[in-house]
RNA sequence: GGAGAGGUGUCCGAGUGGUUUAAGGAGCUGGUCUUGAAAACCAGUGACUCGAAAGAGCCGUGAGUUCGAAUCUCACCCUCUCCGCCA
């Protein structure tokens, strides 16, 4: 959520905001309720002050022993006026507040201008694409193959876009949720959280997902509930209404869970493999820090994502996200991507995301920069670090032998007991 | 799921319709006293929201009754205790 007061003031600048995000939005119909709230505000409030101090007086009055009637009819009168405009505004406030929902985050200056994911800038890349010496194989192939991914028996317990991890892919999965967890805790300073896979609507709004992406989401039956479509949501929420202690700040968090999303939209696109899941795993960095420090924390938090990539020997390159293809909440974002043979090109792994104050507005997360200060909002930013499952996907593709077997990566050894390689039982 | 109790400011806690514009205490800040500290005493300090201000709002949340609601009514949420069920 935007600050109304900047929308009043600087009008221009959030137009041209949206107009870089080629977002469609009537900022004039906004201001003119805003306006017209502000009109009935201080109307009401004299009335309600008129009331107050009859109030005072009353049983003063009453006291003296003095008759009271007349006046009380002038007071109904009063009271009726005060409940027709309150009502009045409270619907005004309605369809203000479901506006400023809407409206995207405004993107850091330093964000490229761009319409699609075509125009979003490679920063930096590191490793090589490796040349095969034989044909390499789709990573669904190989997991099939090697009997530890089976997508077909998903689809007969469940449907579409769910898969079974058998054998050494289910342990390579859990391999690689712990190996992330121990870094992140261990190496990089984070604290480690196991949140809720459900939450309510009101974290859902917290952290921007609702009300505008309802079709994305999977909702419980019958419960106000929805299933988190990544950590993200429940983690910057455990400190929605609060004011943080400056000195506990920056507070770094990461979390595995596992991530539900409806992929409305994406029908047909990456039917096959581990790419596009209705459920997956992820372990998601989230942080909470001082506004002059985000853009800092920002570069450190892809960095320690950049590392998990590193350390497991994947190629991999990092983009900035152009406004067109910025997604609704961020003000900045970066993209890892993984070297993926099977799509001859490099497909997302991590985004991390400064939102600036954007979800702090929505969720209300504050901090006092001294204690004689005024609270302000606090800047939270996220980032994967990363894509669990698009990770097994790369590494047996990129870790594929000729005989059809598959190299554990050097690191995960002791994670997989061990193992060297999976190959066909 | 059933029965009961409860949700008040940073914390404890009073308050069942009108000087409550939230008592009292703790805490915090400053002072007196002291070599210093503690204690005691004195003074100050009450979050947060909207507003340029005046002012308005805020006692779990939302609606309602009333001239007037922390206080009454209804719904919901959360916490605790007991019972049931359960990994």
């Amino acid at each position: 959520m935007l600050d109304i007061k900047l929308i009043r003031k600087d009008p221009d600048k959030v137009k041209k905001a949206l107009e870089k995000r080629k977002a469609d939005f009537n900022l004039e119909k906004l201001l003119n309720l805003d306006n017209t709230r502000r009109e009935l505000l201080y109307k009401v409030e004299q009335l309600k002050n008129k009331q107050n101090t009859a109030s005072k007086q009353i049983p003063a009055i009453k006291k003296e022993g003095k008759d009271v009637s007349e006046l009380l009819t002038e007071m109904k009168d009063l009271s009726n006026s005060i409940k027709e405009i309150d009502t009045n505004v409270r619907e005004i406030d309605v369809e203000i507040e479901k506006a400023m929902l809407s409206i995207p985050n405004i993107p850091h200056e330093s964000v490229p201008v761009g319409d699609t994911d075509e125009d979003n800038v490679e920063l930096r890349k590191w490793g090589e694409p490796r040349n095969f010496e034989f044909e390499p194989k789709t990573h669904w192939d190989i997991g099939e193959d090697l009997g530890i991914l089976d997508f077909s028996t998903a689809a007969k317990v469940t449907g579409a876009r769910f898969t079974f991890y058998k054998g050494a892919g289910a342990r390579l999965e859990r391999a690689l949720i712990n190996f992330f967890l121990d870094l992140h805790t261990e190496k990089h300073g984070y604290e480690e959280v196991f949140p809720p896979f459900m939450v309510h609507r009101n974290s859902m709004v917290g952290t921007g997902q609702l009300p505008k992406f309802e079709e994305d989401a999977f909702k419980v039956q019958d419960t106000e509930y929805f299933l988190i479509p990544t950590a993200e949501v429940p983690v910057t929420n455990m400190y929605r209404d609060q004011i943080l202690d400056v000195n506990k700040l920056p507070i770094r968090h990461v979390a595995y869970s596992a991530c539900f999303r409806a992929e409305a939209g994406s029908a047909g696109r990456d039917t096959r493999g581990l790419i596009r899941q209705h459920q997956f795993n992820k372990v998601e960095l989230v942080k909470f820090v001082e506004p002059e420090h985000s853009y800092d924390e920002l570069e450190a938090l892809t960095n320690n994502a950049e590392e998990v990539l590193k350390l497991l020997g994947i190629p991999y390159r990092v983009v900035r996200i152009c406004t067109g293809d910025l997604g609704f909440t961020a003000a900045m974002k970066y993209d890892i991507e993984v070297w993926m043979p099977s799509y001859n090109r490099y497909v997302e792994i991590s985004s991390c995301s400064n939102f600036e104050d954007f979800q702090a507005r929505r969720a209300n997360i504050k901090y006092k920069k001294s204690p004689k200060d005024k609270a302000q909002f606090i800047h939270t930013l996220n980032g994967s670090g990363v894509a669990v499952g698009r990770t097994v996907a790369c590494i047996l593709e990129n870790y594929q032998n000729g005989d059809g077997s598959v190299t554990i990566p050097e690191v995960l050894k002791s994670y997989m007991g061990g193992k060297e390689k999976i190959s066909k039982r």
